[in-house]
DNA sequence: ATCAAAACCAAGTAAATTACTTGGTAATTT
DNA sequence: AAATTACCAAGTAATTTACTTGGTTTTGAT
């Protein structure tokens, strides 16, 4: 279990995803990537392992991008997590189990008992869990009406 | 909310020093560093870290080392973590709470949520939790008499 | 048919973080 | 006095993060 900052540009792709999930309309990652701050081509590198994943599904040409393959009350945070971030290392003994003379370290297990219980957490929280509240719904309301209007607004300044 | 290697280095440094806690023996960088495969220097950064924020103290001179400063029903893991890996960024928009007109951004918002709920899950747990198990202290108890073994021969061997 | 918008792909680079190294100083026990 | 430990600073190698460039394919719209 690991957490760091291409974990959390994943999972709030994945919200952006989920919050656009009714309208039946795609998100592109260029749209993410302006939300988020990000570039379009590391977005796609975050995308790739998300779809590997078979969280996310894309499509092509004018009017594609992504959607959730799931519903969002099926993909857990942790999920996305582990998608993008893959549990790395573990602990210094690595393949072989048994360290110190065949027994298995007592930190290894400590540290393996709490990431157990972290992950296990994580993958109770449903991506719809957090993006279902009624105050989010309304935010998001007005997010994508803003959001709409920006879009405008750039459209008429750079294109 | 963050959590890499760095954390972890800490989380298992910290449950080495509350093994040792009952036996009112300090634990030496030295051999945590032994143990866990680390440079001494580089757990040097980590306890300096963990020292500011008044979770151990140190003893210098010969027969000193590392002390938990409180017990260890009164550490979270949360507190660890939060030492070495400090909290940062949260999101793109930083200093300034508002992002697109005024409005504190939905992801923002979302992730903020969530992140919350991390820290509090990893705040009810306390280092005594996870060292108190019967199955623990068995182990530690193999362990440190192994580990007295090991400093044996390795004091014969290179000293 | 052609064009443009999007996903998809590969390979390299800059920036940041992680982990280490070196070379010390200060305190404390024996 | 000597050895052992924490404590400190500054630099470096390795890894990861985030980006850049330059493509190709697919697909909807004109």
């Amino acid at each position: 279990m690991k957490l760091t900052t291409k974990g959390r540009y994943a999972v709030t792709a994945m919200m952006d995803l989920a919050l656009h999930q009714g309208s039946s309309r795609r998100v592109t990652l260029k749209s993410i990537a302006q939300h988020q701050m990000l570039s379009v081509a590391y977005l796609e590198l975050l995308f790739a392992r998300l779809k590997a994943k078979n969280l996310v599904k894309g499509v092509r040409g004018p009017g594609g991008g992504y959607s959730l393959s799931r519903p969002a009350d099926e993909i857990s945070i942790f999920e996305i997590i582990s998608a993008v971030d893959e549990t790395v290392d573990i602990t210094q003994c690595k393949g072989r189990k048994d360290c110190q003379d065949g027994e298995v370290c007592l930190t290894h297990e400590l540290w393996t008992d709490l990431s157990v219980k972290m992950s296990d957490f994580l993958d109770e929280i449903k991506l719809a869990d957090i993006v279902d509240s009624p105050r989010v719904r309304e935010v998001a309301e007005r997010q994508s009406n803003r959001c709409r209007d920006v879009q405008q607004i750039q459209h008429v300044m750079f294109n």
